[in-house]
DNA sequence: CAGTGGTCTAGACCACTGC
DNA sequence: CAGTGGTCTAGACCACTGT
């Protein structure tokens, strides 16, 4: 009675190299990634494919919700499983402290508070009582970052009394209000004036440029946008195919 | 014997929202994040947190599983789980193709071959015998994006065969050649003579360059660079800090 | 209300690694 | 060789959803 979709012909084998789990994950995704099983067909259920595989459900499962995670695959209760409409490339990039990325190069990071006002966060989607911040991070005395930031005084009102001038806003941050999501932007930027200046730069140079929203539950936390030094500036990252490989990447 | 860790003062309590796993798992991060647990401190073994949690083995590691994916753990056999040296960010962005963005929109999607080459795949880190690809991207007659491909012919040596003006790379390179592992970079540009005629963009303009790196295996099979039109492209990305959450991010 | 995925358990054995 | 994480099983119950 289950087997509605064992009809079609399915060539699922297992290569026998390292855990079950990530085999019964290659398995699937390879006919989904060369389109041999088109977006929206049907995967076969979990239930049969422990039968198939000879293994348990623990064990389909997690390789399906790999899939899943990986964007391949949708999974609906009572319906089944079924080829994501839109198959995509997940790029996973490491943002990392710029602080951390220049100290553990060896090289002597610098930090300066340039602006610090209090400013109406509505323009950059926070509420009214914003705290604005800008801030220079160097490596050697060399500007490689400029920080524009606002945090909502709402959502953190003791970000009013803290000074700035040495501690940084994204420690502080992350110690005094933990934010639950975040959304990032990547653009390219022609630099202007002010900012040219103060990266040591000519106007006009494209720079890389990294916005970061954070909430807390539902609330706007702060608001940031980064602008790396530079067109040589470069964000690396791998794709995660890997992800229950045996040849995982790892930071 | 086993509680040489549970002399330190933690605080691990379960909200009790969601499935045990992702409690255990926001348990255990909070603390990371929020810079209580210091980078390289011993996290609890998982058996102990089992009985702390009163939780299976299978339950307690997957909680740890996920935090290792995002990069706030390393866990070694023999030694025990750790908080990772350098806690960073880790930004998912989704790498949608060209065409499907376009028509998802409702624009109409135009492709142009305008070169075709055999070149010297050295370079760009490929064999001797590439073959170079230039082509253009539009959405409603509007160039969006310049895309110049080397495919390694030693490893992909149908490639040479195929007629490239019709067939797009892309989807060709993904039912010949299933790739196993890529790499990203993302770069921002000044626009040069010849690319920003084929942009219709003025040179100097920063554009978003997206750069893949594609192996089968341990072998190099194609090298692409993305040139995005405009300094108004952007790559969206959500944070994942709510994998194993209630309120998942999907597509 | 039937059938799917989602989660969980209480075991088990293995692989690796430091002692 | 002892102890950790890594994997796997054979069950089980629940949540959700389409009929």
């Amino acid at each position: 009675m289950t087997g509605r979709r064992d009809n079609e012909k399915m060539v699922l084998r297992l290569d026998g190299a390292g855990p079950l789990y990530a085999q019964i994950r290659r398995a699937i995704a390879a006919p989904i990634i060369s389109g041999t099983w088109r977006p929206g067909a049907a995967i076969p259920f979990e239930r049969d494919l422990c039968v198939r595989f000879s293994a348990s459900r623990m064990t389909v499962s997690r390789a399906l919700t790999l899939l899943a995670d990986e964007g391949l695959i949708v999974r609906t209760r009572r319906k089944g499983s079924f080829v994501a409409p839109q198959v995509s490339h997940h790029a996973s990039f490491e943002i990392v402290d710029v602080c951390d990325e220049v100290q553990s190069d060896g090289g002597h990071y610098g930090y300066e508070l340039l602006k610090k006002e209090i400013a109406n966060g509505s323009a950059v989607n926070l509420g009214d009582k914003a705290l604005h911040l800008l801030c220079r991070h160097s490596r050697d005395q060399h500007p490689v970052l400029l920080e524009e930031r606002w945090i909502d005084l709402a959502a953190a009102p003791e970000a009013g009394d803290q000074d700035f001038s040495i501690e940084r806003p994204t420690p502080w941050l992350l110690h005094h209000v933990p934010w639950t999501r975040a959304e990032h932007q990547m653009s390219a930027i022609n630099l202007v004036t002010p900012n040219a200046a103060l990266l040591a730069l000519e106007p006009g140079v494209a720079c890389l440029v990294l916005e970061r929203r954070t909430w807390r539950d539902q609330t706007p936390v702060t608001y940031v946008k980064n602008t790396y030094a530079g067109p040589s500036h470069r964000l690396i990252g791998r794709f995660e195919p890997a992800k229950g490989d045996s040849g995982r990447s790892k930071g």
